[in-house]
DNA sequence: AAAATTTATGTTATATTATAACATAACGTT
DNA sequence: AACGTTATGTTATAATATAACATAAATTTT
């Protein structure tokens, strides 16, 4: 079971998806009993704007331009680790970058598919690669504690322009 | 089938891995008509001497004590850059460090397990595995070109000094 | 409510990883 | 030897991330 495969990469209502974000962002806070400062929700309100995830300077620019102050890097980076602290987002280490996570505090595949050609990202997650890995590590002896699976190839959109030749590259 | 799951992580004559390698990779060269420079045979055999993951500046160093003269980092990323290009290596995204591949130039699953404890890194390979990415990537309509497989946790031999509150630290 | 404590942010500087741009050297072919 | 190609040297700098300390805001204690 592949959950999250229809949700991303497919045109869909954006908006709902960020609220419902920061819905769910608020009552992990609270139970948490963590505060979800205006500049930790703006990073995370930026983070899931976004298709592509975005780099700690490119969430400085944009975050500096919605504060309309300067950002400084540090503060950034603060509120990059309590996200992440929390679930909220992830860190796609081949990129540098980071993006919203759809499947916060739950136990999940950290499995991201991601396009080389627009540069988008979607997060999904499938029972079945945590069993294979599991099994993995099992066999080798190694305790398995988190994971990261990256995929990159072709998102389905893209795929669809590349064969009509289009190559259109926003997202 | 989980490949290479017993070779690393345990004690071996690992004299035999890296001339194994440095074989593999002379042949690979002649190969394909790629030139195994003095520094990148360096490169690989520093990477391959190494059971934790090596960064770029980590290379350098060694390769400047090893050469006898400083190195700049522009040496060291291109002579990376060509061993990654021939899959002589692997880039590890989460760490920024670089490793030598055990199967250089043959499908696998890119798989590696990282251990929290010690640093160390192995690489494995996992039919099953593979067969769940492409079909999880069916399932999304995902055109998939290639993989980045990170496990963290304990390998076992941290896991047993763990157990046994020595906590050796070398690798 | 004032003081004390904790938590979050501001600020400056700098560490770490990686690449751009151009110069020189080594190699291979004719 | 002259030429083109490939590899390396060199300098500078871009991009990502953190250390260290100062200030401010919120929370708790008195």
């Amino acid at each position: 079971m592949l959950t999250n495969s229809r949700l991303v990469h497919q045109p869909h209502d954006h908006d709902r998806c960020i609220n419902a974000a920061l819905t769910r962002a608020k009552g992990l806070c609270q139970e948490r009993n963590a505060k979800l400062t205006a500049t930790r929700e703006a990073v995370l309100t930026l983070l899931w704007q976004s298709h592509r995830p975005l780099g700690a300077y490119q969430v400085q620019e944009q975050l500096s331009k919605l504060l309309a102050k300067n950002i400084a890097p540090p503060t950034v980076y603060r509120a990059i680790e309590f996200l992440l602290g929390l679930g909220l987002i992830h860190r796609l280490p081949s990129l540098n970058a980071y993006i919203g996570c759809p499947f916060p505090s739950s136990n999940h595949s950290n499995l991201f598919m991601i396009c080389n050609q627009c540069g988008s990202a979607a997060e999904m997650t499938d029972a079945a690669l945590n069993e294979v890995l599991q099994t993995a590590s099992d066999k080798a002896n190694f305790v398995l504690q988190s994971q990261s699976v990256e995929l990159f190839g072709l998102c389905p959109r893209c795929t669809s322009s590349v064969m009509s030749e289009e190559g259109s590259n926003d997202v």
